[in-house]
Formats: structure tokens, C-alpha cells, sequence
DNA sequence: CTGAAAGCGCTTACAG
DNA sequence: CTGAAAGCGCTTACAG
């Protein structure tokens, strides 16, 4: 393995010149660092990793806990994933990702060991286990998904209120008067997913305000369930002219129902979904959705979590709570009433 | 910070000694070690992971390099992923995922800064451009994929030759004697994804032999094209009765297709995929396919990795070449042609 | 502008 | 069975 030191004797100077022109925390001679370099070049030297980690007590590496539970849709998780690794590699870190259930018992072995500097959490449950260790750690953490207690977080989430708002405001204004909403499994609130309640208080309070039905059910998140489920509720509410979807697993069982049914979005219902761009093409999608900006919710942690890591202790960089506005793909799914009454 | 010096004063012995009570390289006496090990309790010590690895020169981490292609169905990698990171941790190891586009490069940067102790690649093309930099480098790795020259690597793959043979013979033992195959997109081809014609070829040679019709595309890998090209197909060849899909797009879009169609698996058409058993489980696909295995597969290659790692240069451990015989997931989208003449 | 030296926190031959 | 010391490969005050 080719060192410093090897670099240092070819370039005839000491090994703490090597290491300045390489790391440029002093001036050096324009001669010298080109003899450094080219060094560099000839050897082909890079650091270390470890013994650079151990000198600086920083090692350019992030831990990314995910959960990829079976009653959430595993997929939609992937594009969080990416907006994380991708983000964290331009700006110079690269990403340990931990998939183990036991996020806590992973959180404190990758803290304790300073194996990274710093943390993303994905999929943060409203009272999530894993904060108070985050909390106790020296580094500092990042998350995606609002807990009940944001203090000494950096916390981005899509704002689910307003979503749940949008969705039934974008059908009543085009006429409806009666719809459904499909959330996630109710487990996944018991669990901690407040998201499925922020939404969908916010669309029952807002129907109400404008005086309209909206009939609310936890559906299943995977076939041939959801599938079942989703005939049920149409079946139930024979006058109900638009769907509301806050479960990916139903938008990807959706075509499918329409079709047996011989129901076409928007000419017999109108279909409102809420999921990622990106998971919409790749699944084909053909639905008006609110984006789950997957992947810009993920650059955003990374992003302020980098700042946060880089700024030290001195700048004392104040914390963040970012709930980003939805914004509507319109994929034309969505018309006013035909059987409005 | 704590460490095992703290751990030794505590315990009242040498750090050495406080060492060997933890790895158990040497045997220490009883009581010695029971005061170590309380010391460690009561100070919550662990190792620095950057200072071990300098002094052994393992990180017990693994590098993870994945390509997310648009033109191939990025969910599906996620198995594979999953697959990976989770035996890894089981073994003792944790992955650092690697998703940028420059393979090469990315490889080149983790090898030479001994970031990992070994890489596992996905998604392997036949002449992949990261296999000369595996070679050349002092870590061992371990692939997902086929590529032309497995000398030197430990190869783990679908078998897609009996995969193709498989999906003809199943159909036509039912008596189909026309069918037709869609392939992922031609680009896939040409980067180097082998397994598209080693399926495609061997299923031609095998309905050759046989004495049936194959007709084979290579279809789009997401929406709405491939939905056009599988409407397209279907309207080019009225009487073939049997569907094959090497194709996650297609496979995800065919539930509308055949909807839209009024058609209905196996009454009116035969269908077999080929993908993952937790992919149909999430997409809802109600097909027989043969099971990608993308989670076993995974698997497998951070098994071999971690015994290469472990095993040291003493031990020399054969390169392996595993190809995992096609199993079929029979989800009853398949019987007698109705109408075979 | 440059060098010699100490130190980061471990592990592991070398002695006893 | 245990301890003192060297060394892994860096970075960074301390001197000049």
C-alpha cells in the first residue's frame, strides 16, 4: 500500500508538506505541490480512510436508516433512498445504509463507533424510538417524516395537512359532492405513521367546511387485498364520484379495479393519488397525484444535515422543521361530476 | 469520547489486557475479564471502527455498487439490495451503497481508501467496465450477473438459459403451440445485459426444437410505452395463446393491457413472468412467473464475499460460479389453450 | 514556506 | 496469564 510517507520521499520533502499540499490547510510553493502531485499521480496514493478518520474524527460517511416494513409499499421507500445516496455524493460523502429492523440497536452501534458523521432517518414515526438515542449522540441527525417532538431536530416532511386540504378542495371545485379516501393500513398509525392522520383529519375537516361527504377507510396496502378492498368501497358508495388515495399500494391496484369494473378516471370517477413522480412512471400511474417529493425530501435531509455537520459546533446552525407545499402532477384524471346530480 | 484505555484504568489492568479480554484472542483469566467486561458496561465503551481498522486493516464494511437504470425496472433492484444488506449485517458487516452512475470510479475511490473489505456488484454486465478495476484491486468481490469472463470472480446468476427452455416447455406441455416473447428494451441488450438474449435465446432454440411459434420483442421497461408495445403485440398475432415476460414493465402493465382487452389469464391467454416473488407480491401481479431470486441471489454473493474476506490469501478459496435453476411460482395464469385448435 | 514530532485509538508481536 | 511498547497512516499544532 503506497502512504503519505512513499509520496513525501518521492517528492523529496517532509510528510506533513505532503500532507498540507495535498489537503491545502497551508500554502505551499507552486514547485513543491507540483512535485506533491505528481507524486500522487506516479504512486496512485489516496488516503486511507481509517487513519484519516482517526486523525480528524471525521469520515466522510453517512448513515442512512431505512425501514422497509411490509405494510408500507417497500418501493416508494427506494426513492428516498436514492435522493440520499445521490445528494450525499456530491457534496462528498458516501452513504451506509442500515435495513435492519432494529433501528435503535443500529443507530447506537454506528454512533458509538463513529463510523459515520452523521445520520438520515427515513420513515420517522410520530413517537420513534430511535430519536432519544439520536438525541443523546455526538452526531448530529436528519429526518424525513415529522415526529411529535421536532426540537433539536432538523425534521423535512411533505405537509399532509395541506395535502389532505388540496385533495378535496381540487374535486369539490370541480363539482363533487361525495368521495372517498383510502389511507394506508390502520396498523401503519398505530405504528407511529402520523402522516396517515394529518391527511386525512385534514381532508375530513375540510369536507366538512365545504359541506361535502367524504366517506374514510384504511385499506390494505398489498394485493390481492387492497384489490378487494378497493371494489368494497365502490361497491358501498354507489354515488361517490371521487377517489382519494394516500396508499401507494392501492394506486398500483387501482387500474386493475377500474378496469373489471369498466370504470374509466376521469370520464366515471375522478382519482386524486399522492405518491412520487418517479414511482408513478415506473408504475405507470395514469392518475393525477400530489408528489411525494421522495427524492427532493431526501436531498433537503442531506443537504442541511451536511451543513450541519461541516458548520462544527461553533455556528450553532438553528434547527429546521420544512414541510414542503404539495404540488399537483396533473395526469388528467380528474374532471367535474358526470353523474353530479 | 471513551476509550479502551478508560476501559483498562477502570478494570485496572493494562490496555492490552483490556484488549485481548475483548477480542479473545489470548485467554485471560476469569476474574480479569469479568472486571473488563463490567468496566466496558459501565463506561458503554466500543471500539472506534477507524482506529480498528488502521491496526487490522478490515473495516467490516462492504461496498455495494448498484446501477439504478432507468430502462430497467429500478424496484426490482431493491430486492437485491435488501438481499445483500441484510446477510451482510448478519454476517457482521455493514454495506455502503454506492449509486452513482460511474461505477469505474466509485470503485476505484472505495478500493484505494480501504473504505471496505470488499465489494459486491449488481446488476453485472457481460463485459462490465468495473471487472478489470475488481481485478486489479486488493479487495475481493463478489457479482450478481454474468459477465463474459467469470475467471477470477465468484459469479452468482439466474440460470435465464433453463429460465427460457423452462417458460417454452411449460406452455407448450399444456399444448400451446404459438406464443410470444417480450424481452426488455434493446438497449439493455447492448450495454451488455446478457441475460436478455441468454432467456430469449434459449427459448427460440427450445420452441424450435419442439416445433412451435415464437415471436420475440424486445418491449419498453416502463409506461406508457410498454403498454402500447404489449396492446401492439397482442394485435400482431391473434392466435398465440401463450405470453412470456422477460420484462418487469411489462409485466406490471400487463394487468391493464389484458383489462382493457377484456381478457382474462389463463382463460383467455396463458401468462409466465419472470421476476421476484416479493415484486408480484407488492405489484399485485397475478402471474405464474419463474422467481428471479434477486433476494437469494444476494445473498449468496455476500455469503462467498465474507468467507473470501475471512478465509484470508492463505486459504485460497475456488472461485465459484453459481447459476440458481428456475423455480416457478405458480399463480394459476397458465392452462390448455381454449382456443387450440 | 517547510520539517520534526506528537497524537488520534486501536491491535499485536515481544518479553516476562 | 499479563504488561510495556511499537506500529497502523494520517493530520496538525509547534518551531523555525
Amino acid at each position: 500500500m503506497v502512504t503519505i510517507g512513499d509520496v513525501a520521499k518521492a517528492a523529496g520533502v517532509s510528510r506533513s508538506t505532503a500532507s498540507y499540499a495535498l489537503t491545502g490547510k497551508r500554502s505551499i510553493s507552486t514547485p513543491v505541490r507540483q512535485r506533491v502531485l505528481a507524486a500522487v499521480e506516479e504512486l496512485g496514493y489516496t488516503p486511507n480512510a481509517g487513519a484519516r478518520a482517526l486523525a480528524t474524527s471525521e469520515t466522510k460517511v453517512l448513515g442512512l436508516l431505512s425501514r422497509f416494513l411490509d405494510d408500507e409499499f417497500a418501493p416508494a421507500m427506494l426513492q428516498y433512498v436514492l435522493g440520499v445516496t445521490n445528494e450525499a455524493r456530491a457534496l462528498g460523502y458516501d452513504t451506509l445504509l442500515v435495513s435492519e429492523e432494529d433501528g435503535v440497536h443500529a443507530l447506537q452501534r454506528l454512533s458509538s463507533s463513529r463510523m459515520v458523521d452523521g445520520f438520515v432517518l427515513l420513515n420517522v414515526a410520530e413517537h420513534d424510538d430511535r430519536l432519544p438515542i439520536l438525541s443523546a449522540a455526538p452526531q448530529p441527525g436528519a429526518m424525513v417524516g415529522l415526529p411529535a417532538d421536532t426540537s433539536g431536530f432538523d425534521v423535512f416532511d411533505l405537509d399532509f395537512v395541506a395535502s389532505g386540504r388540496l385533495m378535496v378542495d381540487s374535486l369539490v371545485d370541480l363539482g363533487h359532492r361525495e368521495m372517498v379516501l383510502v389511507s394506508q393500513p390502520e396498523d401503519v398509525v398505530v405504528r407511529g405513521g402520523a402522516y396517515v392522520w394529518r391527511l386525512a383529519n385534514a381532508a375530513r375537516a375540510r369536507a366538512e367546511e365545504r359541506g361535502v361527504v367524504l366517506h374514510h377507510y384504511f385499506g390494505a396496502s398489498s394485493q390481492p387485498q387492497i384489490g378487494t378492498d378497493l371494489h368494497g368501497y365502490l361497491d358501498a358508495h354507489p354515488t361517490a364520484t371521487g377517489l382519494l388515495l394516500n396508499n401507494e399500494g392501492a394506486a398500483a391496484a387501482l387500474p386493475s379495479v377500474l378496469s373489471a369494473r369498466g370504470l374509466h378516471a376521469p370520464h366515471d370517477i375522478s382519482v386524486i393519488g399522492r405518491y412520487s413522480t418517479d414511482f408513478a412512471r415506473t408504475f405507470s400511474l395514469p392518475f393525477t397525484a400530489i408528489d411525494s417529493a421522495a427524492d427532493e425530501l431526501g436531498r433537503r435531509a442531506v443537504r442541511q444535515l451536511v451543513a450541519r455537520i461541516e458548520g462544527g459546533a461553533t455556528t450553532a446552525l438553528p434547527h429546521v422543521l420544512e414541510l414542503i407545499p404539495p404540488a399537483i402532477d396533473d395526469r388528467g384524471s380528474t374532471a367535474p361530476p358526470r353523474k353530479a346530480l
